[in-house]
RNA sequence: GCCCGGGUGGUGGAAUGGCAGACACGACGGUCUUAGAAGCCGUUGCCGCAAGGUGUGCAGGUUCGAGUCCUGUCCCGGGCACCA
């Protein structure tokens, strides 16, 4: 039933057919169903207390087309959306308001659906989820001991931001010029012992397997990069005091030993003590301090000018024997390589810059073409080298690897940038790690009846006692987050729930994962309990976002985190499509774990994501990056109360390419409505009948039934390339040649109604219904062109002289170059090119253009 | 510094190596109207009354033909940043 509006009036039709979908479930994925599937994901929001932000419903809008649009053309569609919902502003909100971070999250829950269902998406709600729902969370937390099992969960000290005067870890955005953005406090590194992720086990194959995906480039070179793959050697330098032992390095450049002319330790390489000369104790201590002071952040913001000390020891060089003295430098990074390295003034820029700043020789190995200016970087050959000379760098390169490995004094490695991942926060609003530390003998009992403990166990050190992680049995999960009085970090540097004593402090039955408070005593029923304490971290919000596309397969699913029918059904996304910002950690994380749940052998697929696409951003009016401070936040609900959702989705694909960033512009808005009440004035009459042009007896123009075939041909053209701005374009075309046609036929109305669907749905259904269209505009099977159509009998014919454009004309298909002269001698805007001049050469493209070459 | 994108009318943007500026916005003129809004009909890159010329950041090149391909250069945006 269509609405009785005699006008286009979107308040009434845009709820209408919200309410007409929903009823019908319109949008329902069949998890079993012969036709063949389509996937589109959408990266899923957090639902921030401001509500949706214009940036959501760009890639909603593209998604939501390309869903609708491959109903219509037969497949089981699965579009689903959820809450990224776990998160640090949830838990700044408890933290100011003293209450629960669930109920503020639920409240933003709601706005966010309320804001996205008025958009009128074609989301199969039924399949919605929330990464807070224990029923959500039971399953991340079966991930991570899946992870943990495998031993690619461990516990390290890391340094985190500390705010003395908060007492409390602070995140790096809350954390701004070196101060607390709350408050404005100083904050200092402090090791703090933390989960960590052992991602760099998969280096090789995360970076191998992105040639198999179908990613933009620039996200796959960002991805290279930051996994940073280099092959080089490492290679041992003798002390000069042979009792300190040797120094080990890494370099990508072997072949350039011979140009080593000192050695650089990170401050904090565990050598610098021990190797430190008396003489040089004090200096070498004050530069470690400094260093110390200094963030991650300063140390490598200070780039341009190096610091440095000699620590009083030589190294010497394997190669020829050459004594180098050992400097102490904070630009070399304990984290990389060996947190040792040879320096190499003559081809190393940043080796170059120390040794001018500190008088170090600089001995040239490399030379190129002519002369060869120092630091020389570029490709040549080496000299300065006995025995290698005259070898072109990666020749020496590979025979100094091998002769250095024959002596035992080096080999051939690769290294990569990519660290492990820091997988756990000192919050509350996160979940909660099914781990509990128990004492030796505590691990010992449990390792006795429990096979699914991991082969070396994981432990930690404090006060010279050793804890040990025992994981909670898979059939204890979820793993609930408990009440706290306070969402005040326990001031320990723990988070609140260490304060949750009666949580923390538990007898734990090993084999079941049941727990009491240890405040009520040893429980004398039967079993294997032990005295353990919970783990207080919780993981980061990436933990919920790297699998939730595997849980809308099967969101209901109690027995797993999907069924193997839905897993093989559906596949992973065919289309996945969010912002280049999460073209790194996000993309790499989810990745990571599904390649171990593909090793488990509970993914079918080494990779989750075949096809990424990133939407541009959409800046203000004022050209800049959207922002409260800068008050030029579009917010959509202003616009669907201006001009309804149809013109808000038409506008934001309107704007320019979907990957390109580009600028709001609110007068433009005007003209994609515009375009939407021509269609309907041009269907319906004034008193909200059908249009009395539109017919089911009388012929419309033959010009205007082309121009639908063509239509229908560019816009499924355009739909498959995710063109949405042309495809708009066309669809305007016709509607101007709908408004000039005295007749239009019924079905011809009804056809351009269906290609205006998928971008603008809810006027579609509602014209369909006025022009008799059965059922949804939903249901209808994508109108198919007549290629027979689109051939004409004439074409238009480019004439160029020298390569200018001189003139036109129609002619017939199948004109010959010589017919084609032909027309142009007798065109009178090219004949006078032509006068009495000789035609030195004639370039034909038939039915095209006729170049030609005169003199 | 390095790595990616990108520079086309007053604006957003179109253009498989083949008519640069589709489609819109804005502006101007007209029509309708008591008036306005909406609609409709025109015009709208720049120079020129016109014929015509000229034009895709700049300088070259390849080609019958370049916004599109190549080289260099400038500018803007994004990402990374002492990774040995």
């Amino acid at each position: 039933m269509a609405t009785t509006s005699t006008e286009y009036n979107f308040h009434d039709i845009e709820p209408h057919w919200q309410t007409f979908w929903e009823k019908n479930r319109s949008f329902r994925a069949e998890n079993d169903s012969a036709k063949p599937k389509y996937y589109v994901l959408d990266m899923f929001p957090y639902p921030s207390g401001a509500g949706l932000h214009i940036g959501h419903p760009e890639g909603y809008t593209a998604t939501d087309i390309l869903a609708r649009y491959k109903r219509a053309r037969g497949f089981n569609v699965l579009h689903p959306i959820g809450w990224d919902a776990f998160g640090l502003p949830a838990e700044q909100h408890a933290v100011k308001t003293g209450t629960h971070p669930a109920a503020n999250t639920q409240n933003n829950i709601t706005n966010f659906r309320r804001q996205i269902k008025a958009l009128g998406f074609s989301y199969d709600w039924e399949r919605e989820i929330d990464t807070t729902d224990p029923k959500y969370f039971r399953w991340t937390q079966w991930i991570f001991l899946q992870l943990f099992r495998r031993g690619l969960a461990y516990v390290d000290e890391r340094p985190v931001w500390w705010c003395p005067e908060l007492r409390t870890v602070l995140a790096n955005e809350e954390v701004i010029d070196g101060k607390s953005e709350v408050g404005g406090f100083p904050v200092e590194r402090r090791n703090l012992r933390q989960w960590v992720l052992r991602i760099t086990a998969y280096a090789e194959r995360l970076l191998s397997d992105l040639k198999d995906v179908d990613w933009p480039d620039s996200t796959k070179r960002m991805q290279e990069a930051w996994i940073g793959r280099s092959e080089g050697a490492e290679i041992l330098f003798d002390l000069e005091r042979r009792e300190l032992g040797q120094l080990k390095i890494f370099t990508t450049r072997p072949d350039t030993l011979f140009g080593c002319t000192y050695m650089v330790l990170a401050p904090e390489h565990p050598l610098v003590d021990r190797l430190t000369t008396p003489e040089q104790k004090p200096a070498v201590e004050a530069y470690r301090k400094k260093a110390a002071a200094k963030s991650d952040l300063e140390r490598t913001d200070l780039a341009k000018e190096k610091s440095g000390v000699f620590s009083g020891a030589y190294a010497i060089n394997p190669v020829n024997g050459a004594k180098v003295p050992v400097w102490i430098a904070d630009y070399v990074l304990m984290g990389y390589g060996t947190g040792a390295i040879m320096a190499v003034p003559a081809h190393d820029e940043r080796d170059y810059e120390f040794a001018v700043q500190f008088n170090l020789p600089v001995v040239q190995v490399i030379a190129g073409e002519g002369e060869t200016k120092l630091p020389y970087v570029g490709d040549g050959k080496v000299v300065n080298s006995p025995g290698y000379d005259g070898l072109a760098w990666p020749e020496a390169k590979k025979k100094i690897t091998q002769d250095l490995a024959g002596r035992g004094v080096g080999k051939a490695t690769v290294n990569y940038k990519l660290r492990d991942w820091l997988f756990s926060r000192q919050r509350y609003w996160g979940e909660p790690f099914p781990i509990v530390w128990v004492g030796a003998d505590d691990y010992a009992k449990a390792q006795a009846i429990r096979s699914d403990l991991p082969a070396q166990p994981v432990t930690f050190t404090q006060d010279g006692t050793v804890h040990f992680a025992l994981p909670l049995p898979e059939a204890a999960l979820p793993l609930v987050l408990p009440d706290v009085q306070s969402y005040l970090p326990s001031g320990t540097g723990e988070s609140p729930l260490a304060n949750e004593t009666a949580w923390v402090d538990i007898w734990l039955e090993a084999a079941t994962g049941a727990a009491v408070p240890a405040s009520q005593g040893k429980p004398d029923t039967p079993g294997t309990w032990v005295r353990g304490r919970r783990e207080t971290n919780t993981m980061p919000q990436w933990a919920g976002s790297c699998w939730y596309y595997l849980r809308f397969l099967d969101p209901a699913n109690a027995d797993a985190f999907a069924s193997p029918a839905a897993l093989k059904y559906w596949d992973v996304p065919d289309l996945y499509v969010g912002g280049a910002e999460h073209a790194v950690l996000h993309l790499l994380y989810a990745r990571f774990w599904h390649k171990v749940l593909f090793d488990l052998g509970v993914v079918p697929q080494a990779e989750p994501f075949k096809k990424l696409f990133h939407q541009g951003i959409i800046l203000g009016e004022d050209g800049e990056k959207m922002s409260k401070s800068r008050g030029n936040v579009v917010n959509p609900d202003t616009i669907i109360q201006s001009h309804g959702t149809d013109t808000l989705r038409l506008y934001l694909m309107f704007l320019g390419p979907l990957e390109a960033m580009k600028p709001w512009n609110p007068r433009g808005i005007e003209g994609v409505h515009r375009f939407l009440q021509k269609v309907w004035r041009e269907l319906i009459a004034a008193d909200g009948t059908v249009h009395p042009k539109i017919s089911d007896t009388a012929p419309e123009p033959a010009e205007l039934t082309k121009l639908l075939h063509e239509t229908i041909k560019k816009v499924t053209e355009r739909l498959d390339d995710m063109r949405f701005n042309t495809a708009i374009s066309d669809l305007m075309i016709f509607s101007n040649a709908l408004q000039k046609a005295p007749v239009v036929s019924r079905r011809t109305a009804q056809q351009f109604l269906q290609l205006l669907a998928p971008l603008a749905p809810h006027i579609a259904e509602e014209l369909w219904e006025r022009l008799g269209g059965r059922g949804s505009i939903m249901s209808a099977a994508w109108p198919t062109f007549d290629a027979a159509l689109l051939t004409a009998s004439e074409v238009k014919l480019v004439f160029q002289i020298n390569g200018k454009h001189r003139g036109d004309q129609m002619v017939p298909v199948g004109t010959t170059q010589d017919e084609a002269i032909a027309f142009a001698r007798g065109n009178p805007k090219v004949a006078p090119h032509l006068d009495g001049k000789t035609i030195k050469r004639a370039i034909f493209v038939p039915g095209k253009i006729l170049n030609l070459v005169v003199e």
